[in-house]
DNA sequence: TTGAAAGCGGTACCAA
DNA sequence: TTGGTACCGCTTTCAA
């Protein structure tokens, strides 16, 4: 009667008594060629591919204390702006040889710092994409493992982040040079660092150039949130409209299309990340685009480094990848009207 | 000097050590707790927790074989149609106890092989969406180890795919209700189980009410693809093309505007998938529907059960589940225009 | 350059 | 109900 457990296919015993090696030796050819003589080796390599052999990386782990696993926690898995950040993690951990498992926040710092604890011990480090932790928080992981921040800088701690100083500039000068006077911010979650930066940056380019800008919020990030949030911002009757990101801003495009106002002949609406969609909406959304992929690309780097600089014992300074952005012009912008918007229609804001 | 190994955290043997008893009581306490005194049980799952314990993973998957790990592997990790299945997946792989990893095979068989493999030995099963991979070898990973199938079926393999019959039904009756006698279907990727079922069912739909159906391809299932699948269904002439999925139909609606061929007042346009982004495109696009996020949940529960039938001996008979699916209308589709549609307009297709 | 053996942190069996 | 112990598969000393 077979055990119900069950049994790594190849073990590296197998290989080495196929091979009439010690087990020994057939670690060393398969993970330290070099300390092995090279007749040895080849056979043993020869071996190891004829009987298919597999190394259990649970073992490995356990031996050696790293599990070659990386982990990617986002605050929502199907926000489109995440599909590159996902797609570029997954092809640098595969590329480095390690493997990617992923965890959905769900937009809740609670949940964010469950999942960190529940993954921690089975992975090398974390890739935490827009956290919404408290930096406090952030830092007492950062002291325990590995950690990369996407989307969000704290002291001391290595990041990728885009230029949101630089892009939140070309935002409102562009509005400034369209004529627009008064602007509406509509914000995301308070916890949403970027966030925090956008409003940041908004208000400081805004006053150089004598724009007016009101903050309403905070909303959901999503179409929903940009639903509600468009109905505020017609309320407010300024020209302009900045969103939190491209689904807020999409929600309020949806909302003002409802409402008969027209975009961007009575208000010009402008998002955050360039989403998919963002370019085949009605009108086609202006908006801040970063290069997704490649940050994730650059995050695992970062981590990888970490991961080994932790088993060395030479840490290098903490690094932060700022990366640029750009403002991409789309139909959603405008001239400023000359007269004020006209009333939102009544009827069901559906 | 420190080692450079990264030690466990807090072992189990610090918990014993601490709480008075053995390890092997530990281990029980914590995972038999039915198999252990009360007042032992508590004492010691007090101090585990004031020990902070973490069982490690690496350990726990050594010794039973069982690594409460979970792959899903896709061709687009990036295509928003996945973002449901994700979500669902990762939800219900936590709600199980379950960690998920992911794997991008950008539209590979080969590719995809390769990710089972390397991915195999740190997984209890696999989750394959929409497998590029041929029958026998899906085969022949089912044999090995524990596989659910999702957006395709084969004979023996448990699996969770949509209804296409009923879907491609519904698309042409509400063609041949707007009066269109001919269409063109749009190809994807002939390693696509789904794309094949949208064509048989749809010349199977098509016959039966007289619909004259041709299909073009095979194109790369994504907006790119869509833009040159556009142009090839412009010289065509039908009244109504169906695509492979929502990304081509959108890719095919761009080309169709560029050109200056009105949709739906010239050509209707219909998609599979309602992805994000199908209901604010312009024209909205009408397009079969299903419940992604819910497969994945399914997908998952399947798979969990496989993995325990696993270790006892009895096999069940693999699932087949068939979630409906439904049409939505939007307004991408119309009445089928009286004369043909208009020559394209000469110009750079962009 | 190679082999033998001692862990790594759990689980599970066998006795007590 | 508990403790002792033999693994699980691999890495890594330490000797030879």
């Amino acid at each position: 009667m077979p055990s119900p457990r069950r049994p790594h296919a190849v073990t590296i015993t197998d290989v080495a008594r196929e091979a009439g090696v010690a087990a020994s030796t057939v670690s060393r050819a398969l993970t330290n060629p070099d300390r092995v003589n090279v007749v040895t080796r080849e056979h043993v390599q020869q071996v190891a591919a004829r009987l298919g052999y597999r190394a259990s990386p649970a073992a490995r782990a356990l031996g050696t204390g790293r599990t070659a696993t990386l982990a990617l926690v986002l605050p929502d898995i199907t926000n489109p702006y995440f599909s590159g950040l996902i797609r570029g993690a997954e092809r640098q951990a595969e590329a480095t040889g390690h493997i990617l498992v992923i965890g959905d926040s769900e937009e809740n710092a609670r949940a964010e710092a469950r999942m960190v604890e529940r993954l921690a011990p089975g992975v090398d480090g974390f890739l935490l994409g827009s956290s919404r932790l408290p930096d406090a928080r952030i830092l007492q992981f950062d002291a325990a493992m590995p950690v990369v921040l996407v989307n969000r800088r704290v002291p001391t701690v290595t990041s990728v982040s885009p230029d949101q100083q630089g892009g939140t500039r070309q935002i409102v000068e562009h509005l400034v040079a369209l004529g627009h006077r008064r602007a509406i911010f509509l914000a995301g979650p308070p916890e949403s660092w970027l966030g925090r930066q956008r409003w940041a940056g908004i208000s400081s380019a805004a006053k150089k150039h004598g724009l007016k800008v009101r903050r309403l919020g905070p909303y959901h990030p999503s179409v929903e949130g940009g639903l509600l949030a468009g109905e505020a911002a017609l309320a407010d009757g300024a020209t302009a409209v900045i969103a939190h990101n491209d689904l807020m801003a999409i929600g309020a495009l949806k909302r003002m299309k409802a409402r008969g106002v027209s975009v961007p002949a009575d208000v010009s609406i402008v998002g955050f990340d360039d989403i998919f969609g963002a370019d085949f909406c009605d009108p086609p959304l202006t908006t801040l685009s970063d290069r997704t992929e490649q940050a994730g690309r650059s995050a695992v780097d970062l981590l990888v480094a970490l991961v080994r600089e932790q088993s060395r014992l030479d840490h290098d300074a903490p690094a932060d990848i700022v990366a640029p952005t750009q403002l991409v012009v789309r139909g959603s912008t405008g001239p400023a009207p000359t007269a004020p918007p006209p009333d939102p229609k009544e009827g069901d804001p559906s």
